[in-house]
DNA sequence: TACATCTTATATGGATACATATAGCAACAT
DNA sequence: ATGTTGCTATATGTATCCATATAAGATGTA
């Protein structure tokens, strides 16, 4: 028989990571929870190799954080700390976004006018869980559209730091609308290749979400 | 004896990332060449464990990759990826330096100017090496003086992955002389505040030296 | 009762042992 | 001679075992 060598068996950690982002992104496990290993190695049904595995690799995500002979814990951010990633995201967005009105093809308009219909049934039933969802989708698309993909790990890095946040600035009435109508906007933009405006819109957009985010954190506790 | 509560002992595996990183960034480890988990934990007089932690972080950090069952190598990077990187590099280190105008301190400007003398008096002895050294400091300077941790800690990451190539570019004669020039451009419109142009002149900054990339890469092989 | 010191339990960090998939090589058949 | 098949060696992936630092609790004394 010949080999098969294009068969890759997932490794047991790799499983583990994304059931533990999961978690995280869940809620499930919230900021400040301790991660015994022995505890996920029993849940899990595997021993604890793969489980500190997956806990390295989260750290280096930056969702967990260790100290030595202290264990794993889910990283809490800090107010600035939560400013700094926004201010970041927001550069990356718009950059995204200039890139895209550049070099945009048939199919990433295709994709971006698709999530872009998603947010708006989403903001129509006025659907919080799922308007994220499609707001994800829509910055997915012109992640894609950047050609960059650098840039679009990156980008995706940074939101699977902020996910845990993103729902709460759409319980402000009137969001949801407001929202959509600037991502109208946005694409509108890269669709008229006028980079400069989408970036700077982009920008905006991030940044008044990012905003919000101090009355918010006080919601937290 | 009351416990040594601050005393934060080292883990075995931060030690070998920390060498494992020095000897990509010396050269010793060129891109492509295998890691075997056995002859790295005989050369450094561990066991595999923490070998394997450390590998774990690198490929996390991108600066190794692995296939399953197949262990890990030295990432090569393609043409376009460097291209990638580069993109994001000069796009973030403009951010660094528009923050950097808003919110630049007194230590800041010292800190930036003590560089400047470095790659001044590296410049005026045609002394690449000391030069490139002078230049990360210059940079790291102004990332520091943005005040935004995570986008200091997204350079740094970048910086690891093209630090092999930065070398190269001053070869170039009358290279280290404009890259000067162009700190010095840089860091007047930092001191005067003026962040949009601050911005626009690190971005070119950097540009220049990602373009040549695809020169330099032929030069590789 | 309060504080300090010692003991002990436990969880992390590291070492070793084991299972298995991949790759290389050889032998055989066509 | 070439291609295929099967064996074997080896390195990865996982499990288990051991050492030790930390922290909590107990005990004794002031």
């Amino acid at each position: 028989m010949k080999h098969t060598k294009g068969l890759r068996m997932a490794r047991a950690s790799d499983t583990l990571i994304e059931q533990l982002k999961h978690d995280i992104f869940s809620g499930l496990l919230k900021p400040g929870d301790q991660l015994e290993e022995a505890d996920l190695a029993t849940r899990f049904g595997v021993s604890r190799t793969p489980i500190r595995e997956a806990i390295r690799s989260l750290v280096d995500c930056g969702l967990l954080e260790t100290r030595p002979r202290k264990g794993a814990m889910v990283r809490v951010l800090t107010a600035k700390e939560l400013n700094d990633l926004f201010e970041v995201a927001a550069e990356l967005e718009g950059m995204a976004c200039r890139l895209a009105s550049d070099l945009l093809t048939l199919s990433d308009k295709k994709d971006i006018e698709a999530s872009l219909e998603l947010c708006r049934s989403a903001a129509e039933a006025e659907d919080i869980p799922t308007y994220a969802e499609a707001n994800l989708a829509f910055h997915a698309a012109i992640h894609k559209a950047s050609g960059n993909a650098w840039l679009v790990d990156q980008l995706d890095q940074i939101q699977a730091r902020i996910n845990v946040y993103r729902l709460m600035p759409y319980e402000v009435v009137g969001r949801l609308e407001k929202s959509l109508t600037e991502h109208r906007e946005i694409s509108d933009a890269i669709f008229t290749k006028n980079g400069a405006l989408a970036n700077t819109l982009m920008r905006d957009h991030m940044m008044l979400q990012g905003a919000r985010l101090p009355s918010l954190l006080n919601a937290l506790e």
